[in-house]
DNA sequence: TATGAATGAGGTTTCATTCAT
DNA sequence: CATGAATGAAACCTCATTCAT
């Protein structure tokens, strides 16, 4: 995304600088929660004076943003990607939820951040940070949503159903299931029931 | 629950003291997060000495803590509740759909300090209370997946999905519309799509 | 000394009371030390309301004054008496110290508040307390001071030294080996060493 | 003791604070006693910001515990470098004495809060001091022992007594002498009664 | 630009004491 | 007299942020 040749030594020195940093917030604050760490702890382990953090990142909370939201455009982008496989609306969405699962195995830890601390009452994701990422996540349902717009102009799929709501259901329930399986792997595997249900919900949907 | 008569005027006055600094909590709380409230100002608005709040609560996070299960078990209660009227399968989660909304316009407040999102400010919170309120709200997927399982027992309902993970997925579409309603009360009337959607699944499910 | 018999039942059920406060006190006093025993936790192991301690003692320095007080007596009167048996002066010092042994048997735990807090750098037990306590003290050095000078006016004992010094080294001696003891009772036995020291020194006074 | 040249004036400069730090809170501790001075005060008093001290040392007891350290490391490095001067072992037992009351001279705000009788104030000053500085004296008294048994060995001295129990036997007649003139300084001067007793002592320990 | 010493507001909590019942 | 709820000053400590070097 960021081009990092043809900038000078310099530049690239900072922008290596700033990763460092981001690298161990990410660290700290996805094992201990924003307010159990501190900024002095995040510039000790990124080896850096704490005056140094406070150049690249304004204040802790720009610093938390700028940390999540690196993480949710890079996983968004590969959401919205796996939307746009070629084949029938099912095999986009199987494929969405396939992808999502991807994303999960190997973020778990700034997933907990994300939910651990809502109380993961079986929210959505979709609930939990400020508008900025609400509005990164909207893309996506929105991309959803016009995946069955599509089927359903096209005549594939059944128009009972207003696809943005479907969208929101959709994401909601592979959401749900992602929780499960954060909390307690061993019993409850995320791809398989998701799928289930999915495919379940989508064949109904289906134009006989 | 609590018998209060009884009681002598100390033991009643205690009570009041306490549902005082409770409710006070719960306003400061669900106003500002968790960690932009002090017990100071607690006690302040409650017109008490901080000596006096700590007397009822031997630290902050027991404040929050009892604050959030008192809401919450009587949010359970209400909700398994719904599961027990009379009727088919449908009816019964149609009305669990229902009191789910009527819990939401009750408790708006204190819902979004549940997701965490009251002012983009909380974040943190100290995560250990999942575990109970996991616990707690389990018991209704428990419920509500055991209605299911009637239905699919008697021959109503298809046994195609597994009725612990069905509940799942209907909670959490559910959970997503009173959402998408905290957020946007205007664009997003929760209880027509939740039922729309529940209804839809639910018709998918009966057998012929 | 307190006449308990021919009081009133009321009397003696306060002074009973009072007792039972003290013990409490002795007990959390020399366990945890003064800072570190709220008056709220001698209220409750006693079984009383906070309000009634405070009607036994005006506060808690005075409870601890109290307390170091009756016991520094009982333990003064034990000692004066022991100088008081027949025989020579070296009996009556040997006597002494094997009374202060046992002092320090029965009582090791309020010794152990006695120094302990005072960083026990072996320094005299004379040091520790207060005016009242030191005077208190004051008198068996002045009790065993007039001993020495009874044996120096007799011509018992040489005049080399004064009566008073000598009676300070003799108690700094004795209260150097009981810290010794109090810290490792195994390596260090108190009384054989006192014994054999104070004698040592009283046999190089005596008049051939 | 602590090479201060040599070093960036940033560290100089930290050194200075430091020391600064360390003799307001002498200078308190030492008036007031442990728990009557606050952590605020010192800051004030050192015209820092609390945050400041805090830098220096982790909590008031680690600042407590530096400075009662400092000092102990101080005399008790006079002490056993008293017990080097070329000569009989009178000679160094009178010197060591004489150097004794020197410190005591020079440090008896210090002395007395080791005491703890500094207005009657700290009674209780946690305790964990004590090994550290017991185990600091401790070499003093194994010197001293050591001084003894050299005479012992070679027979200038009788072996009538283990030279440990005689160590601790002069150290702590000195020390109550000490603490009679620390308090009392009128009446009771230390040196002329502590040689004086201390001379008897070693007097009638030597071979004739 | 990088540093890290310094800042100080503000947090949670304790506990001796009072006083209405 | 006994009770114990209420008080609130004051303690210790943290940490985001600034700024002189």
């Amino acid at each position: 995304m960021t081009e990092e040749s043809s900038l000078s030594r310099r530049e690239r020195e900072r922008l290596a600088h700033r990763r460092l940093i981001l690298d161990v917030a990410l660290k700290f604050f996805t094992e201990f929660g924003y307010h159990r760490v501190s900024m002095h702890k995040i510039a000790k382990k990124a080896e850096f004076a704490i005056g140094t953090v406070y150049r690249f990142f304004p204040n802790k909370e720009e610093l938390f943003r700028a940390m999540i939201l690196e993480f949710t455009e890079k996983a968004n982008a590969a959401l919205l990607k796996s939307l746009e496989i070629p084949g029938d609306e099912l095999a986009k969405i199987l494929n969405f939820v396939q992808v999502k699962g991807e994303i999960l195995a190997e973020n778990e830890s700034i997933l907990k951040l994300y939910i651990g601390r809502t109380h993961g009452a079986s929210m959505d994701l979709t609930a939990c940070l400020n508008e900025d990422l609400r509005l990164l996540y909207e893309k996506v349902l929105v991309k959803l949503a016009s995946v069955l717009e599509e089927g359903i102009t096209a005549g594939r799929l059944k128009s009972l159903l207003d696809p943005y709501y479907l969208a929101v259901s959709l994401s909601s329930i592979t959401s749900a299931f992602l929780l499960l399986r954060l909390r307690d792997p061993e019993r409850h595997p995320y791809l398989e029931h998701s799928l289930t249900m999915v495919a379940f919900i989508m064949n109904n949907l289906e134009n006989a």
